[in-house]
DNA sequence: ATGAAAGCGCTAACAA
DNA sequence: TTGTTAGCGCTTTCAT
């Protein structure tokens, strides 16, 4: 038969609740008291029943992570980074893919919430960002971590500095001479769009270079997406020598139309991307990129969140180091 | 205040134990006092708390799925289709990264067992074929359900028949005409890649061709394993017109290998990959590989592994179409 | 600082 | 076919 908590109190000669105090970290128990019941539990190799925990003290110890199919290389790195950071607090953590553009998308998050009654929600972009969802969640006063949600303040979670990367991917092909440097923008839903923008006008415009609409295309983050944005911009008259894609999978599309295009990388034209997914280092040229630690903003997100539940601080929105990546994708402007 | 089971019963004027069977689909309730009772429910917008039910039932409703770092897009895949089938059902999935090397393997799913008590596990490749742990299972009665297992007699799940798929996709370089035709192969941990070595000679022998042991180059399934063979591949005297990577990654190794030998694919080489991951479509030029239904494949493994805790049926060990997908990665023999 | 009693919301076993 | 009675294993009061 299963060990229970009462059989641990037996053993250890104390009452039930004095075990459910250690267990719990509580206050109001001596340390030789708590010795006493730690040895016990050990001894016996005492495992809580979570469902007899979770009835009892209405919490399910159960952090949702929130996604609308962004990369699954992204998404498996933050997942990672959160079931870190549970395991770390004995809390589990389950999945739930969603689609932000469907009609009852906060409802489904409503079902989600009375079906499985997490303490917390993790979310990630564009998710983070969706107002009536939040106000959602401050009406079920559901506590939520996010991850480089476009709106910090009143959050908690983790971020980078977008627009200081982004200024940085792109003064490293300003510094190899590049001087007509397209941009391939993102999903307009997604903050990372906004930001990255942002930080390609102030590095050109920080180093006197007039912005051209032209260079700019929109795009969606999808590989398909750069290689429609790479053929439109091959096709000017007067071509950029340098383009910096939003992300990853973008500037992969762009390598592939330049080869398309009869265009060498980085001989004829210079590629950069943002990101570091495994595709960065999965074609030929490999990519100069941004690295973003999303496993760590993963478990950083989840360990505020947990604080906060815990109500041990109020959980903070924390910012990460990013690293530009060079790799063979850039070169001197010919 | 929430809902509570008695509270219907009350609304429904019937027990709360006939509120239960209806609740979970029991025998032994007349159609009328069924209806009754739904439509309370309904009324009342109720839903079971999952810890009680839990609690009370000595079941968790939930599902783990278990896996070793594979392709990150084969993961999300197969988790996506877990999740489908658990949503159809009101199980909820938890999901476990693992090291099958690693020293404590066992003990870690024991502990996951132990900690989180899932009815039932997904297992996925190579897990699906550590002998100590099926073991293990075996002896604390945990049912699974595995994913393309090595050892299909005695399990439950769904898998696709590799060696056939093999044999299609080498046989798709032989109607192209060609004869050296070279293989990389996958980690030796995977049942995979003795299958689709298997497929890679018999297609050659029905075709009259003598094995050649010096066209097979054992890799690991990483890019980084395909370029390392490719290299190896295009450095021999009689080069290969063609090459099998037993999957797109190092089929997409192969290929900047490739580049960097000034070859051209398909023009000096054709390259097939295995699974038809985004990768296949994301590389210049794109991939002619094997689609396998990884979504579907996790979807019905699920589905078997709850009909088996279900008692309804025993579960089955299904087997799911694959399909070729010619793309631009293959070319008649120059 | 510790313990006793009373549930949390559901289902199993048994009864009717 | 339906209802009654006792818990499941833990945590909450509220005592002491």
């Amino acid at each position: 038969m299963r060990v229970r908590l009462e059989d641990v109190a037996r053993a250890a000669g104390v009452s039930p609740k004095t075990v459910s105090r250690v267990l719990n970290d509580e206050a109001n128990v001596r340390g030789p008291t708590r010795e006493k019941v730690l040895a016990a539990m050990a001894a016996m190799d005492y495992r809580p029943h979570p469902s007899a925990r979770s009835l009892a003290a209405n919490r399910s110890f159960l952090v949702a992570t929130v996604y609308d199919n962004p990369s699954s290389n992204y998404l498996t790195e933050i997942q990672t980074g959160v079931l870190d950071a549970c395991d770390e607090h004995h809390y589990s953590m389950m999945v739930r893919p969603l689609h932000v553009e469907s009609a009852d998308f906060v409802e489904r998050i409503d079902t989600l919430i009375s079906h499985h009654r997490p303490d917390g929600l993790l979310l990630t972009p564009p998710i983070t960002d969706h107002p009536q969802l939040l106000a959602r969640l401050h009406e079920l006063d559901v506590p939520y971590a996010s991850v480089s949600p476009m709106n910090r303040s009143g959050s908690i979670g983790a971020f980078i500095d977008e627009p200081k990367a982004a200024r940085e991917v792109v003064g490293h092909l300003l510094g190899l001479g590049h001087r007509r440097i397209a941009h391939v923008t993102g999903h307009p839903s997604h903050g990372a769009t906004g930001w990255r923008l942002t930080g390609y006008r102030e590095a050109l415009s920080a180093a006197g270079i007039p912005f051209d609409p032209a260079l700019v295309v929109e795009g969606d983050f999808s590989f398909s997406a750069g290689v429609a944005a790479a053929r439109q911009l091959f096709s000017l008259s007067d071509r950029p020598t340098a383009v910096f894609a939003a992300n990853d999978d973008m500037a992969a599309g762009v390598i592939w139309a330049a080869g398309e295009h009869g265009l060498s990388v980085p001989r004829d034209v210079s590629v950069v991307g943002f990101d570091d997914t495994p595709i960065s280092r999965q074609i030929w040229p490999t990519l100069t990129t941004i690295r973003q630690p999303s496993r760590e903003m993963g478990r950083i997100a989840a360990l505020e969140l947990l604080a906060a539940l815990r109500g041990k601080g109020e959980g903070r929105m924390v910012q990460l180091p990013y690293a530009l990546q060079v790799r063979e994708s850039t070169a001197p402007v010919g």
